[in-house]
DNA sequence: TGGTTGTTTGGCTATATTGCCAAATATATC
DNA sequence: GATATATTTGGCAATATAGCCAAACAACCA
């Protein structure tokens, strides 16, 4: 494995690892609706501020979204749209999970 | 945030976070062009052989791989191919954020 | 200026991840 | 059975992550 090749795998890496949290990933499909400030995703995330603003700078040091401050507030919105079609895919490997686990449970018998 | 969604978004996470690492992506390229032994990776990686059996054993876990034992070996392969997809994606936010540092270099003044 | 609201940062603890080594397991071969 | 090869598992130390609280900052309002 080559020195461009390790660099380009922590990129990509680097992406994923931004994206895996329930959190962050509510906070994507949110941004998908349109902008929306600190407080409002705080609200519907149940959380401490502090938490959301943490994961909303962890998105915005990968690339993911980007911020807008406006008077007292910070909007928030997804810098690469496309960033939605991943869950296309992610469901088909949850879908074949369950597959296999329903056909296991048949396996052992209900 | 209902139950139903936290459960869906849970089950998201996990199968990203099992991609987030430069090595298991490495692997998963790798499979793309076809069944591979864990030795033969191994060797490609560069690792202790247990580091990259735990790398894989994550990824079947997450329902990415899925395996195969014969004779002496285990041949890993994909179990959902759609996963490359993802790339293009993932490319597109490295694009983006290349194009802005690239910007910010400028403004910066080389 | 002083107070209020919205957001970020620092600090802490609890928990999870990574990667190595050593040991266990499994299969093949002699 | 004894040995060699391939893989997994257990255990440990180093490091990273998550989430809360408190404190700092910033912008608005009176």
């Amino acid at each position: 494995m080559d020195q461009e090749r390790k660099i380009l795998l922590n990129a990509r890496a680097k992406v994923l690892k931004a994206m895996a949290h329930p959190t962050r990933l509510f906070i994507i499909e949110e941004l998908e609706k349109g902008e929306r400030c600190v407080c409002d995703l705080t609200e519907q995330i149940g959380a401490d501020v502090s938490t959301v603003s943490k994961h909303l700078s962890v998105l915005r040091q990968a690339g993911i979204v980007s911020d807008d401050k406006r008077g007292n507030q910070v909007f928030y919105c997804l810098s690469v749209p496309c960033i939605l079609n991943f869950f296309g895919c992610i469901e088909s490997v949850l879908e074949s999970n369950s597959r296999e686990h329903a056909a296991l449970l048949e396996v052992v018998g209900k």
